[in-house]
DNA sequence: CAAATATAATGAACGGTGTTCAGTATTTCC
DNA sequence: GGAAATACTGAACACCGTTCATTATATTTG
């Protein structure tokens, strides 16, 4: 049935316009001070309608996390391509801590934002996952060449994950402003305490 | 002028009523889901009241955090003690992480929430800037003492500082799901990841 | 083709939020 | 006791996410 192919295409048309738009104002305006009504008012159509749709702002939040860690997975795959797993490692820190710096609102409701984290099984943390992943597969790939001292490679990316984290989720929170440098100081700062903790973790 | 006194001493006990109902709803309910009017209802006052006392949410949130960084403070000095400063780093990190666990809430206003930072001078951070230096001093004392592998004090400060804070705040948000462990075994993998961390940046 | 049905979109309404302010009640002062 | 100052109220404003009866459009049927 043609009919029916055209209104399935059209169904998934209006979603992506929904979702382009949403994502767009999440990362000019974050997700919570972007409404319904305003994506609403952005594709120019009536708030109820976002909800024939999707069923809730959540689930709007986990269709931008999917494309999101599927955005900071091609960044790793480009930018951290090394096949020297310790080589990687570095890359792939650089790579994330740019990644928060750069695109903050998007960071935000990826790592930072109170989510109902319910389905980690679910579509939005599978490409979360294969971010982890190839942390993850460097990390291990280290502790098996002993590149690294950690003998527990689920340690190792934690910590690794942990660090760069606590960089960037400071930083754009403004926590760092404790330290009195101004905003450039504070980010070549933090590249030279990633570069010092790597350093430190190497075998 | 007697009367001028007692009434400054009732509005400083007004202001006691309303940042203690606060400071108790916030760690129970958490910033975002408690709203003006449910301190109002429980302090049985009107809504208007609150505002004749303090300027709005944000300056709420300034006073809790000002007490909740006194009492981290407290922690510090109450559970990291020891004179030998590696010893106390060790006693210091593991404070941080047992408060954030154990006050998820009260972690969350004075670490992610998004909240005006425009006053770091202000009072509500200097506090913060009081758990700061307590950090910063006890590194400082293990660089002096070659007890770490730094060389720069702030550096270290900021690197144990962002890896604590990382563990923290990624398992208070859930995202510590990917790995896929129960609470307890996370917990156990911090604690022990932490430890790993430590032994690492030992001279 | 027209009528009946199914689908899509609307926008008012609900209960919530932070915040303001004209009006009222209370207290202090003369 | 009456005037002035202070304290408090609660309705109102402009938002929010979400629901749903109603309306408009498109498809199917006779």
């Amino acid at each position: 049935m043609g009919i029916s192919d055209r209104k399935e295409r059209e169904k998934q048309e209006m979603k992506r316009l929904i979702i382009d738009a949403a994502t767009h104002m999440f990362l000019e305006e974050g997700y919570e001070k972007t409404s319904i009504r305003n994506i609403a008012d952005k594709i120019e159509y009536s708030p109820g309608t976002i909800y024939l749709y999707y069923k809730d702002k959540d689930e709007l939040l986990h269709e931008v996390q999917r494309e999101a860690f599927r955005r900071l997975l091609e960044a790793f795959e480009e930018k951290a391509p090394s096949r020297n797993p310790w080589k990687r490692l570095e890359q792939i820190t650089q790579t994330y801590i740019q990644f928060g710096h750069e695109q903050p609102e998007l960071y935000d409701l990826m790592f930072i934002i109170r989510a109902p984290m319910n389905k980690v099984e679910d579509q939005g943390w599978l490409n979360g996952k294969g971010c982890f992943s190839y942390l993850m597969d460097c990390v291990q790939e280290c502790v098996s060449k002993k590149l690294i001292r950690f003998s527990d490679p689920r340690a190792a990316a934690l910590s690794v994950w942990s660090m760069c984290h606590g960089f960037v989720s400071l930083n754009i929170r403004c926590r760092m402003k404790i330290l009195e440098m101004d905003e450039a100081g504070v980010e070549k700062l933090i590249a030279a305490t990633v570069q010092e903790y790597l350093r430190m973790i190497k075998a």
